[in-house]
DNA sequence: TTTACGATTAACT
DNA sequence: GTTAATCGTAAAG
């Protein structure tokens, strides 16, 4: 399987409208960018409310009403009380999908502000992809399509993602539907989290 | 009201 | 390989 991420806005907001594994796949090669922060995603997961690993599976919780925003809107949780994870809502709204964003290199140098101590250039593993771009519960609930300071932006025909070797395989660090490949990443970038062959 | 458990990570043995 | 850190959420009582 073939990278193909989207290359302008419109394409990228069409990805996030579908179907939740398409657009987990799609996401490898966008960016998301927070006061000058900017990653490249390498590692995704997809989520959706017919299967028990998701949030939104058969329950009516806080948690799940946040997957059930318009596509294109960030849901951001605690995980383990420690860590922030960032999620991209997916499909149509009230489907309660979203796409887990899992891994990230980063793509711009001269952060407008400094980076996070012990951050480098790979950035593998939700909890650090959270933290590398200082992401807040505050920031649950923006719609990433069009948000000012935290933003996804389509991939760029000059990072080379697209064509390059794109793996699929199951889902990390959950304990149901563990035999879904849902999960996606960069074939060999240093930030994917293990397994990253 | 109380309890148990993670869509994790770092630091151990 | 195992375990501790840490807290919001949800299920149990």
């Amino acid at each position: 399987m073939r990278a193909a991420p989207p290359l302008d806005q419109r394409m990228l907001a069409e990805l996030l409208a579908g179907d939740t594994v398409d657009a987990a796949a799609g996401l490898i090669g966008c960016r998301i960018v927070h006061h000058g922060h900017e990653l490249l995603i390498v590692e995704t997961e997809a989520y959706h409310e017919t299967e028990p690993a998701a949030h939104s599976y058969a329950r009516h919780t806080t948690r799940a009403a946040k997957l059930q925003r318009p596509p294109g809107h960030a849901y951001v949780y605690l995980s383990y009380g420690i860590h922030r994870l960032i999620n991209v809502v997916t499909g149509p709204p009230g489907e309660g999908a979203a796409v887990l964003l899992r891994g990230a290199v980063r793509q711009l140098p001269h952060a407008r502000i400094d980076p996070v101590p012990g951050i480098d250039g790979a950035i593998p593993g939700p909890g650090r992809v959270g933290t590398a771009l200082a992401i807040g519960l505050e920031h649950d609930g923006l719609q990433l399509l069009a948000g000012a300071s935290l933003r996804l932006l389509p991939a760029l025909a000059t990072d080379g993602v697209t064509g390059r070797e794109l793996r699929r395989g199951p889902r990390i660090g959950i304990t149901k539907a563990v035999d879904l490949p849902w999960r996606f990443w960069l074939a060999g970038s240093r930030g994917v989290s293990a397994p990253r062959g």
